[in-house]
DNA sequence: CCCTGATTCGC
DNA sequence: GCGAATCAGG
């Protein structure tokens, strides 16, 4: 398969109509999905959300060169602190003064000093006192109370009150507040109301009379 | 493993 | 120009 004007016109509509390469590669037919991504690129589409370059700067900092070599900060290539003379003050000056300003604390840091724990009978871990949470209070005790149906949806015909007696034909669109069922007493045998059984089923014109369907944009949907 | 888009590279 | 192979994230 070549690409055809039309067949790049179809490519660009279904592109930029947020089709997939995939569905598009479907749809043109005869051509894989790496085919319609590399010729959208080489028509200069607008490229798409890739989950690769999802994002810029993290994508960077995980592709930077190991051999770029961003040398660590702690690691100063600065020559290392000769030892000078008088051995035993010069060690406390090295620490940086802010260390000194707050030597007790920084002293018994965590990692310095390990936190003993006891273990508890079946080998668990004890926490410390200070590692506990406080325990979370309790509810206050409440009578439970049936939830209000909102006023959009009182006294309409819910997905859960559908049975084989009533009209399943559905008045607003799935995910609006007030959307519900016709409710009206099923035609017997049909999953709808008399008056809605009229609106699903069409009777059938005779052949001569029908009229081909007008063509879909883009051809419509391949048929396989 | 499936999906996705991007990129590379031999044709 | 084309697209399979490959990469890499979701």
């Amino acid at each position: 398969m070549s690409w055809t004007d039309e067949r790049i016109d179809r490519l660009k509509a279904l592109w930029t109509k947020g089709m997939t390469a995939s569905q598009i590669a479907d749809e043109l037919g005869g051509v894989s999905r790496n085919a319609v991504i590399g010729k959208a690129h080489r028509l200069g589409l607008q490229s798409r959300p890739s989950p690769v370059k999802a994002n810029e700067p993290a994508a960077k900092a995980k592709k930077a060169k190991p051999e770029a070599a961003p040398k660590p900060a702690a690691e100063t290539p600065a020559p290392k602190p000769r030892v000078e003379a008088a051995p035993s003050a010069p060690t406390q000056r090295a620490e940086a003064p802010a260390a000194a300003a707050a030597p007790a604390r920084s002293q018994v840091a965590p990692e310095s000093q390990p936190i003993i724990r006891s273990i508890g009978p079946g080998g668990f871990i004890r926490q410390t006192p200070s590692e506990q949470q406080a325990p979370i209070p309790p509810a206050p005790p409440r009578r439970l109370v049936p939830a209000k149906p909102s006023a959009e949806v009182a006294d309409k015909t819910s997905l859960l009150d559908l049975n084989e007696k009533i009209c399943k034909w559905p008045m607003g669109h799935p995910g609006e507040p007030d959307f519900h069922f016709c409710g009206n007493p099923a035609n017997p045998g049909f999953p709808y109301c008399v008056e809605h059984c009229g609106v699903a089923y069409q009777a059938q014109m005779p052949r001569r009379d029908r009229r081909p369907p007008p063509p879909l944009p883009f051809g419509g949907p391949r048929i396989r």
